[in-house]
DNA sequence: AAGTCTATCGGACACGTGTCCGCTTGTCAA
DNA sequence: TTGACAAGCGGACACGTGTCCGATAGACTT
């Protein structure tokens, strides 16, 4: 197999010194088959990790050995689909810079794409971000590499004159990407109903802000 | 549960429809002393149910009786400074009202008020956050006061003509909360490191970025 | 092919959360 | 004061998470 499922965004890639046992990872293949299947008839939150160790025919150790919680489970289901929004997304923000469109268009194109993405897979997100918190290192964060384009695209537009200089984009980086993180999304989208449109407009009206 | 705890916050009061028995208030008061003297001594943490439940001579059914929850008694626990808050931050702008301040410049202090005190208790509110989550309806939530209030500047801004007409104030009065929920305002303090000058600059400049 | 070493396995277990339910006791009415 | 009733109590228990460690069996050397 081409290892692409589990290893795309391992961004803090230590070489594997040593090729996977196969059994090892015969069984995590499974693991995630059966934990996807199980998600999908039961809803995430119903399933816990014992049922997908029996599932799996895997004992509960070999399960943990894999996946600390179910938060990394969780995060491993999504890492395919993380890979190819990024994918996607650097391709349309190159074509859109090649077009010569302002970085602030691309900023508000790029938060866009971020909050659909996370409605699509909230349950998954939700509970990954539950378990991960503080243990993730910031650098290792999947979520990282949305800040890091933002912070990019806010330097970009700082170098083009759409913005002020001096702005301190890392802070604004995160703020304006705040509602977007699982948590405070789920409780817009979900507990208040707000639809992804809604969301998606107030977040690019405060990019338009920005504006010289 | 029948009653909340203190009742200073309680926005949908119940009428109590029934004085509470003495020893349960007794019971009660016991348990916030004790939590808060092992909160302040072992970290919030560190603290589980089983041990506040011991320490204030109480069976885990009392204590769960009480609070559905740990997130429920650190709700508890910053009731009195909530409301504290909240009066001390209406003052506020009343007095910036009477002194015609514009709402926008209401919103920037009234945004740095909530930054501040969120750092200030941050561990209670971090856990009191995780448990209540969905449970919570959106009235009855303790931090709905700070949306309801975040969003009634924004309309007296729109009504003074300091931002466009037409704005969907809702969803930016949510939006512009996000990075102070406690779970975010956790990861961009602690985690990244950002000072509170630097976070609530950040959400300032945001609010300026709507002025027409 | 045989042996060694070590990554891997897997179930028992320790821990924290939250619930259940029979017992206790305060409160109110007579 | 007494009795009845409901609110309150509390410990045992059910469940989910995550760890531990003796047993197992690939992978590499010779």
């Amino acid at each position: 197999m081409n290892k692409r499922n589990f290893e795309t965004l391992n961004l803090i890639a230590e070489a594997p010194q040593r090729t996977e046992r196969c059994d090892a990872a015969e069984n995590r293949r499974r693991i995630l088959v059966t934990a996807e299947k199980l998600f999908a008839k039961h809803g995430v939150a119903e399933v816990n990790m014992a049922d997908i160790a029996k599932a799996a025919q895997v004992g509960q150790g070999t399960l943990y050995r894999r996946f600390a919680n179910k938060g990394e489970l969780c995060l491993a289901l999504l890492d395919a689909q993380m890979a190819d929004f990024q994918n996607a997304s650097l391709g349309t923000l190159r074509e859109m810079s090649s077009r010569n469109e302002p970085k602030l268009e691309q900023l508000c194109w790029f938060l866009d794409a971020v909050v659909r993405f996370n409605a699509r897979h909230a349950p998954l997100l939700c509970t990954a971000q539950r378990e991960i918190t503080l243990p993730e290192s910031p650098v290792g964060s999947p979520f990282t590499w949305q800040r890091v384009t933002v912070a990019g695209l806010l330097n970009g537009a700082a170098r083009g004159h759409e913005i002020e200089a001096g702005l301190d984009v890392q802070v604004m980086a995160d703020v304006l990407l705040a509602p977007a993180h699982p948590h405070v999304f789920n409780f817009l989208h979900n507990v208040n109903k707000y639809s992804l449109n809604r969301i998606s407009a107030g977040m690019q009206r405060f990019v338009r802000g920005l504006a010289r």
